[in-house]
DNA sequence: TGGCTGTTTCGTACATAGTACGCTACGGTT
DNA sequence: AACCGTAGCGTACTATGTACGAAACAGCCA
């Protein structure tokens, strides 16, 4: 049978590098980040390990595709407006693309070539402190700080087995039970009368932290004059 | 249960639990968490592989076991002393621990059951903040906040790709050249005029952040009436 | 039309990972 | 002497990343 088309010829959207980072962000968002392997990403793209090979040079510049992707996820703080509401946005939209992509965190250690996603959105969020006074000095300082508050929390939020309102009670509960016998009285009380309460939801700790540092970081600026 | 024998005249120290986990922290230390292999600890302790799942259940268990000793190389706050004393030491103690065992923040995202020791820590931790009056709410809010904070500091120090004083600038200096062209204004500013300064270190950064986070949890400790 | 050439896809193979299974060696107990 | 429990190990199975080179296809020129 003479065929003059491919045999498949609409079946698959044809590769692209593209198409594979789309595909491994979707793909380590449904099964985790360690699901997400040449073999497994072949075949939910419905090709063969190999065929990969020709749109990424290897398996971390996969990873590091999939990173630059999320950061491309997150809309720029724009310099010259009111700092503080756009820091306070930026800590917001930063946390909920981690939440979104939890497996992200993790490999934040382990990236250390930044894409350009990544870099524009750095550099805007230094021009915006640049821009509203802040020194260098304190660019540098408050950069190092909020970044380090956004990933810290999104690695415990990463690392808690329970996620979302009301749903710590069923894993936490026969824990405390277990350490009611008086061994750790104080997380007890915390979890007791804190975790365990109906609405608790970690997440809601975030704007706390948010806040109290965007309020140091207004005192800083003002007391060194602009 | 037969614990007699003591001296086998064999050049091997005998194996057990803690040989185990202590030699995987040394491994771990010395050529990073993805060279732990069970083969590559077996090696390093003059064994075979699966000898040591005679100790441990599997590979989880080690890691579980090592971020366990981790945490139980950092000295316990104590409760009724000056709190903001207490949990500055600690973060200092918590980072520390951190930079010397790199892998172990990543490790953080993915175990989620705690060892002894890091209970041990977590309630010294709680309990120090309330003995110094910090209703359970702030407790909460403030153990949230500055682990976050700890947490993701280690995080974003372990992802650098220089470390110490003054290293920056082998790595940085030719990043900084490529991006002279325009693209990232702030960026380089940031860089020449701060980090490829003599001297810099992005370890001295922890301190104002820190300071900040305690001012801030004083102030709210003092707004709610002690 | 036929053939050349570069791109895309894939089949096979290898090294290394975790670990299940079952055997040996040995020191006590009965 | 017979037995047994513990520590240690040899082998083998499965999953992983990826090197190598062949196959399939597209577009071009004769």
């Amino acid at each position: 049978m003479p065929t003059t088309t491919k045999d498949h010829p609409s079946k698959r959207p044809q590769l692209s590098r593209e198409r594979v980072l789309g595909c491994a962000l979707d793909l380590a968002d449904e099964s985790g980040i360690a699901a997400l392997t040449i073999r497994s990403l072949a075949e939910a793209m419905g090709t063969k390990p190999m065929s990969l090979y020709h749109y990424v040079a290897n398996k971390d510049e996969i990873l590091d595709g999939i990173v630059d992707l999320v950061f491309s996820e997150i809309s720029l703080p724009s310099p010259g407006g009111d700092w503080r509401a756009e820091m306070l946005r930026r800590g917001h939209a930063v946390r909920s693309a981690l939440k979104r992509h939890p497996w992200a965190v993790g490999l934040l250690e382990s990236r250390t070539s930044p894409g350009p996603a990544t870099l524009r959105h750095h550099e805007a969020t230094l021009a915006t402190l640049r821009a509203a006074g802040f020194s260098i000095q304190l660019t540098a300082h408050a950069y190092a700080l909020l970044d380090s508050y956004i990933y810290g929390f999104a690695l415990q939020e990463a690392a808690l087995p329970f996620d979302g309102p009301d749903t710590a009670a069923e894993i936490t509960t026969p824990i405390v039970q277990l350490f009611s016998t008086g061994q750790y009285p104080s997380m007890v009380e915390i979890a007791t009368e804190h975790v365990l309460k109906p609405g608790y939801d970690f997440g809601d700790e975030f704007d706390f932290g948010l806040d109290l540092i965007l309020d140091g970081l207004a005192q800083r600026l003002a007391g060194a004059g602009g």
